[in-house]
RNA sequence: GCGAGGGUGGCGGAAUUGGUAGACGCGCUGGACUUAGGAUCCAGUGGCACGUCCAUGCGGGUUCGAGUCCCGCCCCUCGCACCA
C-alpha cells in the first residue's frame, strides 16, 4: 500500500482506498469507485458563479428508447471529454443531460407489450441514466429533466399560450401529412422523401384541421441568422436550412380572367419574362380551376382531371421525371403586359401550396414550360436575347440562374470559409446578337439576357429588367414586387396520447379558448386507454374531456390533440438553467447567465428539424425578452455516424454493439478512449474490435509505465525552471512533457481533434518508456531529476484523465494530491522548454531529400548553407555542378538546385 | 442537374501557413522472457524492377519544392431538385 499513507492524500482516500495496490490495472473496481465518489461528492454540479467565465456544454437529449447504441456513446463521450477539458481551463461549465420522452415508440411499445407508455419511458430512462453513469459522464444530475414529466410540459403549454397571445398559434384546416401507421399528423420537416420520418411509411395527403406555429413570420430572421452562424456552423447544416426556407425574390401579377371578375394572381421569379408568357397553369386544387371551367363543355374533363391529379401522389406529382400532364380550362387570361388573351390550364406540376398556386408560362426561358407548350401545342415567345458572351462551362440553357436566396446564402457562407474568392477568366466570345428561335428551340434559355419584344422594356438587362418592370407593375396597381418562401408553418398537432396536450377548450358558444394559465398544467391523464387506432384515447376519458368553457362556464370540451414532441425539444436547453423552476419556464438571470449553448453536439438528421425549430423557438422568446442571445447555439458540431462493416450499426442489419458488453469487457475508459481517437468526431468511425483491444492495451501500458515512476515521484517537489546541470535525458523529457501537452492543448482547444490528442500521448507514453531505460540505468537520482520525472508523470496523468477519466483519477489520486484531476488546474506548457537544443534539417539536391542533418538550434542561416554544402553526401549529389541557388527554410531545411 | 464534403499503405487515420508523405493505432514479420501465450517487452514494416526508382483518384500547370495552390476530368458520400 505504498500511496496509501502519503499525508497530502485525498480524504476520499480514507474512505475509498485505492482499488488495488499492485501494477493490475483492475478497471472494473477503480471505475466504480470513482463513479461512485463523483456521485456522492456531486462533482459536476454546475452553480451559476458570474465570477467565473461559463461554458455551456450540450449535447442533443435522447430519446429514452430503450438501451443506449454506439452512436449515443460517441455522441456523449464527445462532449464529456470537452467538458472535463474546460472545466480544467478554468471555465465554469454547465453540461446537463435529460430525456426527449414523449413520443409515438413509448405508445407503440405500449400497445405491444401491455403495458403504460410511462411505465415503458421510465423504465428506459432508468436503464440509460445507469449506462451513462457507467461511462462516467460528467454531468451535472441535479439538472437532470424528462419532458414527459408534468413539471416540464406545462411550460410547453404555457409557451404555446404565449405564442397564441403573440399571434403565432392559430388553427386552420388544411391538407396535412398523415401516416398510416403512425396514426397521426407529421409536420413538412418530419417528412422525409415523401415518407415518415420515424417509421418510412408513405406519408397520404389528408384534409384535417391542426394547430399551427407561425414559423413562417420568422423566415427571414431565421435565413438572416444563417449568415452569422457561417464559420460555427457546419456549412451543410446551414445550406440545409437556407434551401429549406427557401426565399425568392420576384413578383406577384394580376392576370383578370377575359370576361369576367376573376383575378389570377401569380408569383414569378422571373417578372422580366412577363411578355413572353403565352399561357398560364393554375393548381388543380385552385378554386378558380373548377370555377372557370364550370358550366363549360370542359367541366367534366377539368372535373377529372383535377380528381385523378389528388389522386396522385405528391412524390411521382412533384418529381422532377414525373410526367407533366394538363387541361385546359376553357378559359383565357389577359397578358397585363400585352394585352393578349392567353389560354388558363391546369396541371399537375403546378402546387397550390407554393406560391399563390397558380402561374404564368414562359416556355421560351423556362425547361418545364417549354416541355407543357410543345406536349400541347402551345405558343412560344422569345423575349429574352442572349448576352453577346456567356461565362465558359455554361452553355446558353444549361443552367437557370436561381433568383433566389440559397445562392446568396451559400455564396456568403463560401466567403466566411474561406475568404473572398477570385473570379473566373472571361468568357470566350459569342456571336452577337443572335436571337433564339421559337420555333426550333428545345431547350429553354433560362438565363439572364437582354430583354426583346417587351414593348418599353427593351433592351434592359436582367436586374435591371426586373426591377422596372416591378416598378410599372406596382404604378399600374396589377402586381408588386414580393418574396417568397417555401417554408410552411409547423403543424404541432398529434392525433396520439403520449404527448403535452393542447391547452385549449372547445366551447360550443366561444369556440376555441386557451385554457387560464393559473389551470396549467393540463395533466395528461394516465388512465387511458391506448391501441384503439384513429383517434386519442383522450376522448375517451370523460374527466378530461368534460370541461367547462373558461370563458363562459357551459359545458365545453378539451381539445384532444397532443403536441409534437418536437415542441419539447425546441427550448429544453433554457429549462436546464433553472430545472426546477416552478413559477417559470426558466428564471430569467440563470438564463442570462448560460445562454447561449456555447458548443452543441448531436447528429446531422436533426438539420432542418430540431435545429431550425429551436432557433424559430429562441427567435420569439427573444421578441417576448425571455431570452438575449440571438442565436440558442453559437457553435454546432454534428459527429458523424458509427460504422461496422461499411453500414451503419443497425439491428437488421446485426452489425450493432452492444455498448454493455464493450463496458464490461475492456472498461468504460477504453470505450470512451477508442470511440475518441479511432475518427475525428465530424467523421464517420468505422467501429474495429481491434482498434478497441489496441486503446485497452494502451492504458494497461500507460498504467505500467506510471507506477515504475511512482515511487520516486511521490515525493518529489515541483520542477524548477531548467538549468545546465541536468542531464541531457531529463531535459529532453521535461521537452517531451510540454510538447506533448501543447499538441494536446491545441488539438482540443482549436480543432476539436480528440484522436490526434491521443495519438500524441501515445507517442508521449512511448517516449516515456525509452526515458525509463535511462533512468533505470542511473545509481541515483537527484531531486531536480526526480521533480522532472513527477511532472512528467503528472502531464500525463492530467492529459489522459480528459479522454479516460476513471484511470486518469486514480494515478492522480496515487501521486498524493488532495483535489481530483478534474478540479486540477489545465497546466501550461513553456514555450522555452519545447525549444530543441539541437534540430533536424532536411537537405534537398534540386526539391529531392537526400540527406538530413542534425543542428544546434540558434544556427544562422549562412553556417547553415555553408554546413550543407560541405555534407559529403550532398557533395555527391551536387557533383561540381554550379550551384544556382540555395533556399533555406529556417529551422526546417535547406534546398540546393543545380 | 445544382450545392457541399471526400478519394493518402493491407485497414482506421496523420500531415494546422506550399517545406522529411504515411504521426498514432490496428494488422503483419522477426526476436526476448516463458511450461505456455491471444500477456508483456524489443526491433522491423508504402511498393517494386532495390534505383540518382516509383508512390497521396486521373491528366496537365505554377513553384527551388505540391497530398496541400491553379486548370480539366473520373469516382464515392450527403443534401437539394417540376419551387414558378
Amino acid at each position: 500500500m505504498a500511496f496509501n499513507n502519503h499525508p497530502l492524500i485525498s480524504p476520499l482516500a480514507t474512505v475509498m482506498p485505492p482499488s488495488n495496490p499492485t501494477q493490475f490495472y483492475d478497471f472494473k473496481s477503480l471505475e466504480a469507485k470513482w463513479q461512485e465518489y463523483w456521485e456522492k461528492n456531486k462533482s459536476f454540479k454546475a452553480v451559476e458563479d458570474r465570477s467565473k467565465k461559463k461554458y455551456y456544454l450540450l449535447e442533443m437529449f435522447p430519446y429514452p428508447s430503450g438501451k443506449i447504441h454506439m452512436g449515443h456513446v460517441r455522441n456523449y463521450t464527445i462532449g464529456d471529454a470537452l467538458a472535463r477539458f474546460k472545466r480544467m481551463r478554468g471555465f465554469n461549465v454547465l453540461h446537463p443531460i435529460g430525456w426527449d420522452a414523449f413520443g409515438l415508440p413509448a405508445e407503440n411499445a405500449a400497445i405491444q407489450r401491455k403495458t403504460h407508455p410511462a411505465e415503458w419511458t421510465f423504465d428506459n430512462i432508468r436503464v440509460m441514466r445507469a449506462q451513462f453513469k457507467k461511462l462516467g459522464l460528467s454531468y451535472d444530475w441535479d439538472r437532470e429533466i424528462a419532458t414527459c414529466r408534468p413539471e416540464y410540459y406545462r411550460w410547453n403549454q404555457w409557451h404555446f399560450l404565449k405564442f397564441h397571445e403573440r399571434g403565432l398559434v392559430y388553427r386552420k384546416k388544411s391538407t396535412v401529412n398523415w401516416c398510416e401507421s403512425c396514426q397521426t399528423v407529421l409536420a413538412n420537416e418530419q417528412v422525409i422523401d415523401g415518407r415518415c420520418w420515424r417509421c418510412d411509411q408513405l406519408v397520404l395527403p389528408q384534409e384535417r384541421e391542426g394547430w399551427f406555429l407561425k414559423i413562417t413570420e420568422y423566415a427571414d430572421r431565421l435565413l438572416e441568422g444563417c449568415r452569422e452562424l457561417a464559420g460555427a456552423w457546419p456549412e451543410q447544416v446551414l445550406t440545409m436550412q437556407g434551401n429549406w426556407i427557401g426565399k425568392s425574390h420576384g413578383a406577384e401579377v394580376d392576370f383578370r380572367v377575359q370576361g369576367g371578375d376573376d383575378v389570377a394572381r401569380i408569383f414569378t421569379t422571373r417578372p422580366d419574362t412577363l411578355y413572353g408568357a403565352t399561357f398560364m397553369v393554375l393548381a388543380p386544387e385552385h378554386p378558380l380551376t373548377l370555377k372557370l371551367a364550370r358550366g363549360t363543355p370542359r367541366e367534366k374533363a377539368v372535373a377529372e382531371f383535377v380528381r385523378n391529379a389528388q389522386l396522385e401522389d405528391k412524390i411521382s406529382r412533384t418529381s422532377e421525371g414525373g410526367e407533366k400532364k394538363g387541361a385546359f380550362t376553357g378559359a383565357y387570361a389577359i397578358n397585363p403586359m400585352t394585352g393578349e388573351p392567353i389560354p388558363i390550364w391546369t396541371a399537375n406540376f403546378v402546387l397550390l401550396e407554393y406560391g399563390t398556386g397558380a402561374i404564368m408560362s414562359v416556355p421560351a426561358h423556362d425547361q418545364r414550360d417549354l416541355d407543357f407548350a410543345r406536349k400541347y401545342g402551345l405558343p412560344v415567345k422569345v423575349v429574352i436575347r442572349p448576352p453577346a458572351s456567356v461565362p465558359p462551362g455554361r452553355p446558353p440553357g444549361a443552367t437557370p440562374p436561381r433568383a433566389c436566396a440559397e445562392a446568396e446564402l451559400s455564396a456568403a457562407i463560401r466567403r466566411r470559409h474561406r475568404g473572398p474568392s477570385e473570379f473566373g477568366q472571361s468568357a470566350p466570345a459569342r456571336p452577337p446578337d443572335e436571337e433564339l428561335d421559337a420555333s426550333a428551340m428545345t431547350e429553354a434559355y433560362t438565363q439572364d439576357g437582354t430583354m426583346v419584344h417587351s414593348g418599353p422594356f427593351d433592351g434592359l438587362s436582367g436586374d435591371e429588367g426586373r426591377r422596372k418592370v416591378g416598378e410599372y407593375l406596382e404604378s399600374k396597381g396589377i402586381g408588386k414586387r414580393a418574396v417568397n418562401y417555401r417554408l410552411r408553418d409547423w403543424g404541432v398537432s398529434r392525433q396520439r396520447y403520449w404527448g403535452t396536450p393542447v391547452p385549449f377548450v372547445h366551447c360550443g358558444a366561444c369556440g376555441a379558448v386557451p385554457v387560464p394559465y393559473e389551470q396549467l398544467p393540463v395533466t395528461l391523464p394516465l388512465n387511458a386507454r391506448i391501441g384503439e387506432k384513429g383517434q386519442s384515447p383522450l376522448k375517451d376519458i370523460p374527466e378530461f374531456y368534460n370541461v367547462p368553457c373558461p370563458r363562459c362556464g357551459r359545458p365545453a370540451h378539451r381539445e384532444t390533440d397532443t403536441l409534437d414532441t418536437f415542441v419539447c425539444s425546441s427550448w429544453y436547453f433554457d429549462r436546464y438553467t433553472s430545472p426546477r423552476d416552478d413559477q417559470a419556464p426558466f428564471k430569467k438571470e440563470n438564463v442570462d447567465y448560460w445562454m447561449p449553448v456555447d458548443q452543441y453536439i448531436g447528429g446531422i438528421e436533426h438539420a432542418i428539424l430540431h435545429l431550425l425549430y429551436s432557433r424559430f423557438f429562441h427567435l420569439a422568446f427573444r421578441d417576448m425578452g425571455l431570452v438575449g442571445p440571438p442565436e440558442p447555439f453559437a457553435r454546432l458540431l454534428t459527429q458523424g455516424m458509427v460504422i461496422k462493416d461499411g453500414a451503419k450499426m443497425s439491428k437488421s442489419k446485426g452489425n450493432v454493439v452492444d455498448p454493455d458488453e464493450i463496458v464490461g469487457r475492456y472498461g468504460a475508459d477504453t470505450a470512451r478512449l477508442f470511440i475518441l481517437f479511432a475518427a475525428p468526431p465530424v467523421k464517420d468511425l468505422e467501429w474495429s474490435d481491434k482498434g478497441v483491444e489496441g486503446c485497452s492495451r494502451f492504458l494497461k501500458r500507460a498504467w505500467r509505465i506510471f507506477h515504475e515512476f511512482l515511487d520516486e515521484v511521490r515525493s518529489a517537489p515541483k520542477p524548477s525552471a531548467p538549468t545546465g546541470a541536468t542531464a541531457p535525458e531529463i531535459r529532453e523529457l521535461r521537452r517531451r512533457s510540454h510538447v506533448a501537452l501543447k499538441r494536446v492543448t491545441e488539438d482540443i482547444e482549436s480543432r476539436l481533434q480528440f484522436n490526434t490528442a491521443i495519438a500524441a500521448i501515445m507517442e508521449y507514453v512511448n517516449s516515456l518508456y525509452d526515458f525509463r531505460e535511462w533512468w533505470t540505468g542511473c545509481q541515483e537520482h537527484s531531486e531536480a531529476d526526480r521533480a522532472a520525472a513527477r511532472e512528467a508523470m503528472e502531464t500525463l496523468t492530467l492529459t489522459l484523465s480528459v479522454f479516460a477519466p476513471h484511470i486518469g483519477e486514480e494515478m492522480w489520486s496515487a501521486l498524493g494530491h488532495a483535489e481530483t484531476a478534474d478540479k486540477t488546474p489545465w497546466p501550461e506548457y513553456d514555450r522555452e522548454l519545447i525549444r530543441a537544443e539541437e534540430i533536424l534539417i532536411v537537405l534537398q539536391v534540386n526539391g529531392k531529400v537526400r540527406q538530413k542533418i542534425v543542428v544546434e538550434e540558434g544556427i544562422g542561416e549562412e553556417d547553415l548553407k555553408a554546413r550543407s554544402l560541405e555534407d559529403p553526401k550532398i557533395k555527391e549529389w551536387v557533383a561540381g555542378k554550379p550551384v544556382k541557388k540555395v533556399v533555406v527554410v529556417p529551422k526546417k531545411l535547406v534546398n540546393i538546385v543545380v
